[in-house]
DNA sequence: CTACGATTGTTATGCTATTCACATTTTCCC
DNA sequence: GGGAAAATGTGAATAGCATAACAATCGTAG
């Protein structure tokens, strides 16, 4: 097809997984895959990865299969990680800092490019290669790096406040990792981590 | 209903959600919800909210609603977190010690009770009240604390052998937080923590 | 050069999940 | 005490997603 008239959400949410996939197989020097290869690594039908990819365009060819590193540089250009994206990162407790130093965003299409913290006692303190900013810089230091994304590793109780006042800065893309659903206006998208929401989906099929 | 026959994944995987509003409702000294405030702060439909809990039995009344504190029993008891789960942490870098210092998991039931690392140079090192253990005390460590969940903090390179040793180890439930899809046998849960896999998720929605 | 095996993209089918809509019940206020 | 307002639980209707199946195409081996 090729034409996006309205992609079902659920399809842009695997596409990440599929990168993922294809990075390690470059990884591996593999040249070619196929949607067989591909689903039986990722536990998914071989029909739905093609039905997916469908949405976008041809990528394989028959009998063949895809070209692993053109099939990748496909998927980076439609999910847009084929530049690097600044990010914000607020809240610099061990969470935070954990974000600041992990070294996997890059070759994903992520930096972190500022760290702010309300607590006085945090800033100017050098994480990385970043100096913790206070809060009211928030509005001013995003919009002068560009910035269009943030993760907020605040507690629970001022996750909403950081969310209104990042939304206010112009930040159009939230990573929650806070206990909390945030309100947020359209157009605002925003995804959660919530590793004890995870874990609590596993128990239920655990014998006691 | 209350006949747990074959409850969709998809709703089990919301009951944390609710169970999550619902710890706030009580820290608000809220008595009484309904599912209709409830959709309205977690962005979901009240007839949808209604309908999950249909699944589990009947704990609402007409013309009143909930209440917020024998909803929250109930989903705690559905999901099995209304005793606390023991686990095991792999992986002692600064991503295995932000969780092992992370102090949300025990209102939620859960406590790390054991880390693991194999770099030699980490071992026997105190982590909050806990010792570093060797990869080769695993199986008789997570024996001997009923450990039944672990989660994975290891290099993607590496995660795959860990899965297979805890897995062996009589591990049931793994929380990967590795960027790579695990192969496990039936019987096995697992649920990934990606944080670029949501971002990339989030950019194909921004304009560049 | 031809026949076969492999694999795609896509259409058709079936299944799953969500929403709608309402009978029923409860509370509250006049 | 009675009627209006509020809310649940659920069967029916709708919408959305996943799987199956196949015609078309490609590469290869004989």
């Amino acid at each position: 097809m090729g034409t996006r008239a309205s992609i079902p959400d659920i399809v842009i949410g695997r596409l990440p997984i599929y990168l993922r996939a294809l990075g390690r197989m470059i990884q591996e020097e593999r040249e070619y895959t196929s949607s067989h290869e591909l689903g039986e690594r990722l536990g998914i039908s071989s029909a739905q990865i093609r039905k997916d990819l469908s949405h976008f365009g041809e990528f394989g060819k028959q009998g063949t299969g895809y070209n692993v590193q053109y099939l990748y540089e496909q998927i980076r250009h439609i999910l847009k990680v084929d530049h690097e994206w600044p990010m914000a990162v607020v809240g610099v407790g061990d969470l935070g800092r954990a974000i600041a130093h992990y070294r996997g965003f890059q070759a994903r299409g992520f930096r972190v490019a500022a760290l702010f913290d309300a607590d006085p006692k945090l800033l100017g303190e050098r994480v990385g290669n970043l100096t913790v900013l206070p809060m009211d810089q928030l509005a001013a230091e995003t919009q002068r790096l560009g910035i269009r994304i943030a993760m907020i590793a605040v507690p629970a109780a001022e996750a909403q406040a950081v969310a209104d006042r990042l939304i206010e800065a112009g930040v159009t893309a939230l990573l929650n990792y806070a206990p909390i659903s945030l309100a947020v206006p359209e157009g605002v998208h925003v995804q959660y981590i919530d590793p004890a929401a995870h874990l609590q989906h596993m128990t239920f099929y655990l014998t006691p």
